[in-house]
DNA sequence: CTAGATTATTGAAACGTTATAGTAGCGTTG
DNA sequence: CAACGCTACTATAACGTTTCAATAATCTAG
């Protein structure tokens, strides 16, 4: 609770010298300088950074919005983003939105009300229209993650190579001598839900690729939850269709097919293999543990965070654009150890 | 961007007349009142929070710090405390210190630096001491969730019925007929791990009333993640050991354990029945769904987030305790439906 | 009508910093 | 030795609010 002054006052200095110390300005002598910092630790003083803040317009405050924090998916990025801007001494104002826009469009207002100095949007936080707004009245930087807003505005975009991803997937199954393949896709009525459309343009593409009649009864509709996959795939397999392999577009919808699958008396892999995709922490507790398509969280975090940190430090950082890589992690849904060990 | 001067000057009156309008005081007549909104909304006025905390000493922030957000224990919390504070138009920053004890120790620092006007600690943040030292040396309410620290601290604490969790898990055990139960615990060497320590102490008090002998032997240390659980449980019955029941004092804990059991060739629940703590969300994905205490991470934030603005609404609140209240849940693999049903 | 009370408003200090223009003291230099 | 340039500082104006004592304007009572 002291202030700069009375550590003035103390060490009998002015308060520019005990500013300049402490910013380590290098023109204050070593006598001075020492009798401010001893001074400084009988204090216990430690610089206000609301004044601080005030004055040079810099709050080292970043603001984070997620959709929501419960699901691993984004508490991993979350965490990543976390680690990397602590090294900077970033703190981070979080805010989770509960997939609600007005939420979204609220809490981005007080962020820039607050000065933070970046914002990270994971997933679908704001319609165009709004972040329009605030890339347009605001000089902060923005990173949008998992959302493609396509080229138009000025922000950064980390995003996972959907498309690919998909692609991988079915190929993987196809590799196996799978001919029948179903997809479980997450919601695919807007054109921004970019990445359940991506990894269905990939099974798509691999299919056509190997020559596969397109059966549209194959390509279930789903919402990316657990009892989505689980209620969409018992409702599948009852209309008495029964493919040789599904590929759920994330690992909480593989789970729940997983389950659907099992309560119709089918085994999983060896009638119906599945494939999943995240490669969230769960994906090895299923049973059989489940093959998925990996891509990583942490890489994503860690990407979104370095370039809100370039675009502060960088005066003239250009937005850029990362696709995350992904690969397959192959465990035992798909039944590729079996089919391979024989 | 506009500032309340720029508003003072084009609508003819003086700052102080601005900010009393702004703040709702009432005293400003209706013309001029008027004039001013017409102003603050043409510029698109926007107060400035910072000068606004430097002035009234009050940020609206609070310091919510959690030791894992990926854990979805720790994030179900984080949601529900989140959801709270939204209402009173608290901001959150966030911290998260990878169960690092000096990172907690500054995270908390900065935390009071940055003049939060509460902070949350979820879990095992702060050594005694530093708590000590936080509290009093600032005036800042802590609430402490999942921690006991006694009585001999100002803050508040919220705490979960553990004693209890782990006497109604045994109970269920026991009422179900099964008398060699063992129990899977969480690390248990200091007492600070209050946690599993009085999961324990709830089951050996059902044992005890029942009248059974407690085996040394059937008290597996493990140390609540999944590859614990799977590890120890493996090494446990390869040791040649074969309980008719595990209780496992986490979730992740008891799906490793499932695993374990099955890769042995047991069946749960017909040879091994397993009871979990926790019921996180993948508790009911489990094969045999799991039957599991059941406590509300969503009320252990809400009444964290309801201590933390009470205390900061009334000066004069007195620190209190809340100690959740469990029950269990009963799905599969403790088989209860298969004995009930027959 | 005027003194006193009330009401609507202002002006300026304060919050705790940083940034910048200014300055005293002192050694060089031509 | 006057002019100049350093070096090591100081004084003060910002940053954008809120708060509060002071004041002008209007009303009330005697």
């Amino acid at each position: 609770m002291a202030t700069i002054k009375e550590v003035a006052k103390k060490s009998g200095v002015s308060v520019g010298t005990v500013s300049a110390v402490l910013r380590g300005e290098s023109w204050v002598t070593g006598d001075t300088r020492r009798k401010v910092l001893r001074v400084v630790r009988e204090l216990n003083y430690r610089p206000n950074p609301l004044a601080r803040s005030l004055r040079t317009q810099k709050t080292g405050v970043i603001g984070l919005v997620v959709t929501d924090i419960t699901n691993p998916f984004f508490s991993l990025i979350v965490r990543a983003v976390e680690n990397y801007l602590r090294k900077y001494n970033f703190n981070i104002i979080l805010c989770d939105t509960n997939e609600d826009y007005a939420i979204g469009v609220d809490v981005v207002r007080v962020l820039i009300d607050r000065m933070v100095e970046g914002i990270i949007l994971v997933g679908d936080i704001l319609p165009e229209e709004e972040l329009e707004e605030v890339i347009n009245t605001t000089h902060v930087p923005v990173v949008a993650v998992e959302r493609d807003y396509g080229s138009i505005y000025e922000l950064s975009m980390v995003l996972v190579d959907s498309v690919k991803g998909g692609y991988i997937a079915t190929r993987h199954l196809l590799n196996l001598g799978y001919r029948d393949i179903a997809i479980v896709t997450g919601p695919i009525e807007s054109e921004r839900n970019y990445s359940s459309i991506g990894r269905l343009e990939g099974y798509k593409k691999a299919l056509r690729e190997e020559g596969i009649e397109l059966k549209p009864e194959f390509i279930v509709k789903s919402d990316f939850t657990f009892n989505g996959g689980y209620t969409s795939v018992k409702a599948f397999l009852e209309k008495g269709y029964k493919p040789r392999a599904i590929f759920a577009s994330n690992d909480l919808m593989a789970i729940g097919a997983m389950v659907a699958i099992k309560e119709k008396g089918f085994r999983v892999p060896d009638e119906i293999a599945v494939v999943g995709y995240d490669d969230t922490p769960e994906a090895s507790f299923t049973e059989p543990p489940l093959t998925t398509v990996h891509l990583s969280m942490e890489e994503l975090g860690t990407q979104a965070a370095r370039f809100v940190v370039e675009s502060i430090k960088d005066r003239d950082f250009v937005p850029r654009k990362y696709i995350l890589p992904v690969d397959i992690v192959i465990r035992e849904s798909c039944g590729a150890f079996k089919i391979k060990g024989k």
